[in-house]
DNA sequence: CGCGTTATGATACGATTGTATCATAATAGC
DNA sequence: GCTATTATGATACAATCGTATCATAACGCG
């Protein structure tokens, strides 16, 4: 093997360009060239490492995908022990939401990714039916737990209450990312609901 | 004024074929040309009818704009009288969701003009902020009526519900366009937590 | 040391795109 | 009927894009 250079880094490097300028001007209007002046190398290298375009858009949408679990994986793990159900969510909630600017380029990508899916059939669309699913069941654990724990109401259906706040969930995050509320309306909003959870 | 031709007609003809063509191959890579052929027309004539790419993107998302406020009159003219407030909210909800292919096509092209107008400095946002909060408008003043007529409960906060709600509606909106959940799972969804405004 | 594999550069090619140009057909008003 | 204006066609052009090709530099290994 000569001229040794980390192919794996090598790789995040340029996806990482990829990702910088398809927030910036848009994912569809993103090009190799465009990725390869991002990167500061030449369009050759780009084709070396990702074959063909469809290949790095891919490789963009895996990278999403972990990095949003890492994020998530991070903040749960910094959570204060034993936390109650209402604080977890609530940061669930804020870790979700496009609050910064780097939360509300990740949104913003993933959306695009997710339109794109429904009309490319070269682009998946099970990332967008599992990641909602995941949370939703994250939500569902949660709650469980409080109402077991005496937190929350014990008659709480906890099924459907995750089905719910995972939409105002969804709805809040794009809300936000187009500019139609603020983060901190969406959380005191989530908030509100989730007062409905203490008993009686 | 020769060559009597309908200009404002023809001007639907071509946006009609540009939104099948935006819906079925994305609005990213829509082009003049494919607009022309599913119009059944000469490039040139597109060219005529709006003189830049621009102003047939700009001319299609007015389109959508009239549409969406038509269907909704429409559909509020014809809820029976004196309707509930319960019923009209689920009948709103079941208009604002992707329930058929066309109401699924309007859906998927908004959302990408949506997301458009965080990258393009061409297009505004205006709409997307705009648009909810007309729809939230319209859900406080079912709720106040509601709430002034007996059928929901007196103490109800009603600013504070119609934001869930919106919320829970775009959330839910998304996650049926992607395939997530069902419109019908949806539905009875909301209608659960529509059974919290219910009198004690 | 040399050789073969890996890595990188320079560039070319065909396709597509938005836009512009030139021509001309059709008709309303005089 | 003539003409000026509107409407439509055919086509050209420069730019951009994804991809392919050819060359060659760098280095591990025998």
């Amino acid at each position: 093997m000569p001229r040794t250079v980390d192919h794996e880094e090598r790789r995040s490097e340029i996806l990482e360009a990829f990702v910088r300028v398809a927030t910036r001007e848009g994912l569809a209007s993103v090009s190799l060239r465009a990725v390869a002046i991002e990167a500061g190398i030449s369009l050759r290298l780009v084709q070396y490492y990702f074959e063909t375009k469809a290949g790095l858009m891919q490789a963009g949408l895996e990278l999403l995908e972990r990095q949003s679990n890492q994020r998530w994986a991070r903040r749960i793990a910094e959570l204060p022990r034993p936390p109650m159900a209402r604080s977890m969510l609530l940061t669930l909630f804020e870790e979700a939401l496009p609050t910064d600017g780097g939360s509300r380029q990740f949104h913003l990508l993933w959306m695009s990714y997710a339109i794109l899916a429904q009309t490319d059939p070269g682009t998946t669309n099970r990332p967008f039916i599992d990641g909602p699913n995941r949370i939703r069941e994250r939500i569902v654990a949660i709650l469980a737990r409080g109402r077991d724990d005496g937190e929350l109401r014990p008659d709480l259906d906890v099924e459907a209450e995750a089905t719910i706040l995972l939409g105002i969930l969804n709805g809040f995050g794009t809300a936000v990312l187009v500019g139609q509320m603020t983060a901190n309306t969406a959380l005191s909003s989530i908030s509100y609901q989730l007062e409905r959870f203490s008993p009686s």
